[in-house]
DNA sequence: TAGATATTTAGAAAAATATCTAAATACAAA
DNA sequence: TTTGTATTTAGATATTTTTCTAAATATCTA
């Protein structure tokens, strides 16, 4: 799963829609149109997003709402906590 | 700068690379034997840590040793610190 | 200096990824 | 049911990434 998560995050266009959603859900349709790139490429972008679990989809009638999915950022963030020094016992926590 | 980061961490291998050095200081040659592929792949993933401003080398006479930089891991960790509720009121409510 | 060890660089092949256009699916409204 | 809008799926191509072997560079030791 940390995997796909990472996989995900790798590309800025799918980092610019998290961001993008951070501010509110928001439709494909809406999504596509922040960028230049076709929208079967969006739709792609935020499928990899979607298997990743950061975000959620949701069908309203004609459209498909996107969530952020913000239990997952917590996930990634502990694992990026372990590499962050904070003087307090010996900070190191193994494996995954 | 994030770009470089993020692409770094995409790759398992590499992930793997960190979290042995988070034990501790290690050479090249040392992070190599621990995996199956060849030394200058691994030589090319540890290219791309240090590009990324992940990991700092240093050479003491025939060795290379390899070195986590904390101070970056602080960086992405408050760019996901952005996306997690912290319950602390910034304003932010998500829709629905 | 010669030989041994540690590591990287060069160049190529294979695999994965991003992107596109065209077509398909799902739903709404007339 | 027909038409229009929203979105995805399919299939192809171009680019990027991973990996390899062979060769080069740097340093140590005898």
């Amino acid at each position: 799963m940390f995997d796909a998560m990472f996989k995900a995050l790798s590309d800025p266009t799918r980092r610019k829609i998290l961001r993008m959603l951070h501010k509110g859900d928001m439709t494909a349709g809406d999504i596509a149109d922040r960028f230049s790139i076709s929208k079967p490429s969006v739709s792609h972008h935020l499928n990899v997003l979607k298997q990743a679990g950061l975000v959620i989809d949701e069908r309203k009638g004609q459209f498909i709402f996107y969530t952020l999915n913000t239990t997952v950022f917590q996930e990634v963030l502990t694992w990026f906590s372990e590499f962050v020094d904070r003087r307090k016992g010996d900070g190191h926590v193994p494996n995954r």
